[in-house]
DNA sequence: ATTCCGATATATCGAAACGATATGATGGAC
DNA sequence: GTCCATCATATCGTTTCGATATATCGGAAT
């Protein structure tokens, strides 16, 4: 799953580390920040199958080896207004040709979408899938959503909780009713979009 | 944090590892039912610890019912060794008195209520807790939702976000919305209990 | 009646993710 | 001029996940 992330924020720009884990949280919602003890085997792994390339250049502290470092020390120098981040031992990755087919494969694949995270995470890279398997993912999520909510409501009502257990399930109920609606509201938009619009069904017919 | 959901679980009766599974969903509200994979070992060490001990008791499976504990276990070693897998019964277990004080330090202990499925499942365990240190728990997560809420808030609005990433984002920061609203009400229902009732007063006067 | 299926039940394994910790650079505050 | 927060990478032990194997039980379909 974090893998399918990385391949997603790499989609548009060549990022470090540090940079991914802020843009997991920010971009794709991944809540809690993701640790770097999962971040950078992650990268490893992605690089290892040959999914993603580290950028050569402007490792300063990362390796001791290089010595030609003065040109790009005054470029960042410079650049630094543009919100890049200072010159240091960073070490960029950009998504390779073969990235790009997997990441493709792995976010159209409806293998795991039942949990919550995952769902979000597909959401947050809607576009890059086409119209049709967007609706197919949405309503797919609310058939589970929809069971999930019967389950809660038996067990929170037949149950012989206490105030604070029964208090818990009540706002577990509450939680996905919400996720309920932000999915009807997304897959009317959804649809729509794509009765009114002759432009999606050209792009669904490749 | 799941050892301490399942020491919860058996502070109130003495239970098996498949049952355990579907309380943990159904009465601590621990979504998408965690995996047999996490539940067996967390058991294991559990009782490696002398938190929780097996309770020779009646196995609901055939021919095996006569048999004591340590005869079951002898059944399984020879048979894991002959290359084929034994007959397995039922096996419950119970907390021990090391294993009730270990739950009321840990469940009071304010190390990691970051997330929100550490948080559920202490609030589904308040019923241990006294009404100050409810409180306080409350409060603090409060105050980890304002925080978070702000950060999503500003990353929705300032982002260079598609159409679909800031759906994720907006629902995420109403999903915290729904969290603090849920917070302030058991606070209010914590106050006002605490106020009107003598009882709890003395409660926490020991 | 028998067969087949879904729920009950325990267990293991490799892989993935977490959480803590170490280390150092950089930039700004005081 | 030192101190601290933030930026940045990395590793380590532990926990959790997900898939898979095995076997029993009760009920429904054939």
């Amino acid at each position: 799953m974090l893998e399918l992330a990385i391949l997603g924020l790499l989609m548009d720009r060549e990022q470090h580390g540090y940079e991914i884990r802020t843009h997991l949280r920010d971009r794709l919602g991944l809540t809690g920040s993701t640790s770097f003890g999962s971040i950078y085997p992650a990268i490893t792994r992605l690089e290892r199958e040959g999914l993603i390339e580290a950028v050569a250049g402007e490792s300063r502290l990362g390796s001791f080896a290089t010595g030609s470092l003065s040109g790009e020390r005054a470029a960042l120098r410079s650049s630094r207004a543009s919100g890049s981040v200072g010159r240091r031992g960073r070490k960029s990755y950009r998504i390779t040709e073969a990235g790009r087919a997997e990441f493709a494969l792995r976010l159209a694949d409806p293998a795991t979408i039942e949990d919550s995270r995952s769902f979000s995470l597909r959401m947050a890279l809607f576009r890059f899938l086409t119209p049709t398997v967007r609706v197919s993912i949405l309503e797919h999520r609310r058939v589970n959503l929809s069971i999930r909510l019967r389950e809660i409501r038996a067990n929170a009502s037949a149950g012989d909780l206490d105030t604070y257990a029964r208090s818990v399930m009540d706002h577990a109920a509450r939680a996905v009713e919400l996720d309920l609606a932000w999915i009807d509201d997304v897959l009317a938009q959804e649809k729509s979009a794509g009765t009114s619009s002759a432009h999606h069904i050209a792009q669904e017919a490749n």
